[in-house]
Parts: structure tokens; C-alpha cells; sequence
DNA sequence: TGCATTTTATTTGTCGACAAGATTTCGACA
DNA sequence: TGTCGAAATCTTGTCGACAAATAAAATGCA
């Protein structure tokens, strides 16, 4: 937060100000550097990135389309809370999404896509030996959007793309606890997945994402209900 | 698109002014007065409106947002054209969304969701019964947006509104063909799936859902292979 | 001291203008 | 007459400034 963005000397190209402020604002609210709740002031990101209010605001307009921040009209605007009341909403989506996306990648997926899924999924296994937990959430979401690619269908893809950056909001809560024994069986079930992508069977590919999917419900799950005495408050 | 938008002598509510162009232009693309590949000129806009740039421009970006429009950086900005050769996956989001939020309705509606169902319904059936077709579209639209309301999913409930509005785009462009002996049918099939979710029958609220938007699938792609020597080129 | 009201200050929404990028028009030359 | 290149035009992206709306501070009054 106190480093500066500015582009100091170099010369911006036209309209890539706008797409840089989104990507940054965006990493860093799903990175928690901008925790939910955190007030967002269109003068300071104007200084920070050493441009004018009106695509900071371009940009912010976009992030709220996406749901990362709330506007107040008039008023202040924020990094959008999370609604932990709600949690099943959102898990409802995200395991479905997970199911869809992964058996019409069995059913469309092209042998390129095979290439960088399994570089995902070399990464994930990495991070899950190294205990890397924040790793372990990057990639995992990574791996699972370049399934969502394969499998070709925009609109899914859209919505999947939402869940899985508010999935890592949620999972970066929490990630202290996230290095159990679990990380090799996640590994695992990726295998036993792209395997079944590869193979084109649907129904098997559907089956095994709805078992990862709701096993990784469960633990999160887990996490709230062990940590549901500490704050709250976010 | 002659007539003039401006509100003439009476001044705007500060805030208002956005919101009311991204709610007529969103109007104007869905209903096809602004047909596919129609040009979007800023300060056309700007004239039409008047109001500056800066509030015509925060409206487009949301728009794009919400993928009705498309922007080429630096270039000219144009409504979203409509992609025949990937519509099976429009179909394949659609009747998956169809069902998804008809079940998640039978769960969890609320005795007041069923009154604005209800009432969508009635207008469908009457709209039927008058064999007017652009009606039709609208209310079948509003009707499933009120059942995936009473899902009470806001991830779902986005992207349905999504495909529904493209749906209406997609019917609007053939509402000629659309009148013919099976809108009797989808007033039954609708009471049917009223009666399921009344009931809390979430399972045969998705078979219904199921076997309902199988039949519209259907129904638009014979519409389209009967047209399909007639102009494609939007 | 406590509450209501006015005043100040902060932040957002809007505006008009300028500049960069791209398209089109025009003209030179083969 | 056709093609390439330069000038003009048009559209978009960005800027600095102003105005409205809200929040905060200060003042008056009981």
C-alpha cells in the first residue's frame, strides 16, 4: 500500500491506465491487501497511480460490475464485505460450476488445453508439497478456470470466474488452517479429473467434480465452524 | 431514435442520469430497436441525452459489463452481435439455468414470491391468448426472473438474467414464426411448474423445468433452421 | 451538559476542453 | 487509372475544474 504505482518517466500507452488499475485493484482485493470492507477513495488511487479521477473510476465502475466493490450513490465506496449468511448460495453456485465446467471440458476440451492444465496441476502438487497454502489457492482456482476454458461455454466460464475469485477471498480468511492432510487427496482427485477429461467421459468427469467440489465445501465449512469464535466482524 | 430523450426544463436528480441511460439503452438493445452491429456514438449520445460524456461513457461501461455491448480499445464501440455458430452454448447455460433456479425455488420461495409469479403468469396466458408474440417474450422472460427471485441465489440469479435478456434478443429477431399452436402448451407447462414449487416438490420442479426449456430449445432452433435462408448476416 | 441547527469540509458526479489514436479523404506519383 | 503516402477529420481517452450531495464540525440554545 505505501509503494508507489506511478509510472515515473515512462509514458502510458492510451487505455492502458484504466485496464492496470482494474487488474491491480482486483489482485489485490481477492489477495485480502484490501480486506473486505476497506473504504475506496478515488483522489488517493489518483495520486497512487498518478492519474486523473476518470479512469480510476472507469475502473471501479467495472470492478463493481463484478461484485468486488459496493457503491453508495452519492456516499463512500468499498471493497465488497462478505456474506457469510449466505455461504450456501454460494456454494450451491461453486459446486455446480465446478460439475458443469468440468464435464463439457470432457465433452469439448482440445488437446492443447490437456498442456496447460496439467502445468496447473504440476503447480498445485508443488504448493501442496511445499505447504504452501496461498499457492495452493492460486493455483488450485487457476486450474480449475483453464478447465472451464476447455470446456468452451462463455457464459459458465463468466460466472465460474466470479465464484472462484471470491472463493479465494474466502480461503485466504482462513488460510492458516488450510495445511491438513488434505493437499495430497486434492492432488489426487485433479488427477483422477483430468484423467477423465482426457478420456471424454462426461458422466465420469461430472461425478469426480462433484465429489472435489463438495469435498472442498466441506472444508471450508470446516474452517468456519472451527474458527467461527474469532472475528467475525469483517 | 428521433424523438428526444431529454428531460427539458426540469433538472435531473444528481446520480439519475446514468442509471437512466444504462436502463434505455439496455431496454433499446433487448427489444432490437438498437439491432446487433448498431454503431454507438459517445456524443450521439451525449446529444440525445443531454448530458456530458462522462455519465454516456460510465453507462456503456457497464453495459459492456454486462456483455450487450462490445468495445474495441480506441476504435468504435457497437452492440453485441449475436454468435449462431456457439448458440449451443447459450442453450446449454440456459436450460440449466432454467432448472437450477426453478428447483432452488421450490426450496426456498417465499408465500409473497408466489403472488408476483402468479402475475407474470396470468399476463403470459393472457399475452397468449392474443397471440401477441413480442409480449410473449417479455412476460416469459419476467416470469422465469421472478422464479429465479424466489431462489434466493444472487450468482445464479445473475447470469439467468444474463441468458434470459439474450434470449429475448434472440426471439425478438424471429417473433414473426412465433405464434403457433404451442403457446397454450407453455401456459400448461407453467402452471405445471408453479404448482411444483408451491407444492416444495424440488425434484419434479426440476424435471418440469427440465422438459420445459428442452421444449423452447427446440422450439427457437426450428425457428431458426426454418429461417435459415433468410438473413444471417447480423 | 445535551440536543438541534447551521456552517464547514470532504467526496462524488458532471462538465467542457484537449490530445492521442485511428479512419477517411485527398493528392502526388508511377 | 491505380497505389502509396500525407493531411484532415472523426472518435475515443484523459484531464482539471466546478457543483451537488453527504458527512463532519461548530455554534446556538435550553
Amino acid at each position: 500500500m505505501t509503494e508507489s504505482d506511478a509510472k515515473t518517466g515512462s509514458e502510458r500507452r492510451r487505455g492502458s491506465g484504466v485496464k492496470m488499475v482494474y487488474e491491480v485493484l482486483r489482485d489485490e482485493i481477492i489477495d485480502l491487501t484490501l480486506p473486505p470492507g476497506s473504504p475506496i477513495d478515488e483522489v488517493q488511487l489518483a495520486e497512487r497511480f498518478q492519474m486523473s479521477r476518470t479512469p480510476i473510476r472507469e475502473a471501479l465502475v467495472r470492478l463493481a460490475g463484478d461484485g468486488l466493490i459496493d457503491t453508495l450513490p452519492n456516499r463512500s465506496t468499498m471493497v465488497s464485505t462478505i456474506d457469510f449468511l449466505n455461504l450456501h448460495t454460494f456454494f450451491d453456485a461453486l459446486v455446480l460450476m465446478y460439475r458443469v465446467t468440468t464435464k463439457l471440458a470432457a465433452q469439448y476440451h482440445r488437446p492443447e488445453d490437456l498442456v496447460t492444465i496439467r502445468a496447473y496441476q504440476a503447480a498445485f502438487a508443488d504448493a501442496a508439497k511445499a505447504g504452501d497454502a496461498l499457492a495452493m489457492i492460486a493455483t488450485n482456482a487457476a486450474l480449475h478456470a483453464a478447465i472451464a476454458e476447455a470446456a468452451r461455454n462463455p457464459y459458465f466460464l463468466g460466472l465460474f470466474n466470479r465464484l472462484l475469485d471470491e472463493g479465494r477471498r474466502l480461503l485466504r480468511l482462513y488460510y492458516q488452517s488450510y495445511g491438513d492432510r488434505l493437499p495430497q487427496q486434492f492432488v489426487d482427485e485433479h488427477e483422477e479429473i483430468i484423467a477423465a477429461i482426457e478420456a471424454r467421459n462426461a458422466d465420469e468427469a461430472d461425478r469426480l467434480a462433484r465429489l472435489h467440489a463438495e469435498q472442498i465445501v466441506v472444508q471450508i465449512q470446516s474452517i468456519f465452524t472451527r474458527t467461527e469464535r474469532l472475528s467475525m466482524d469483517v
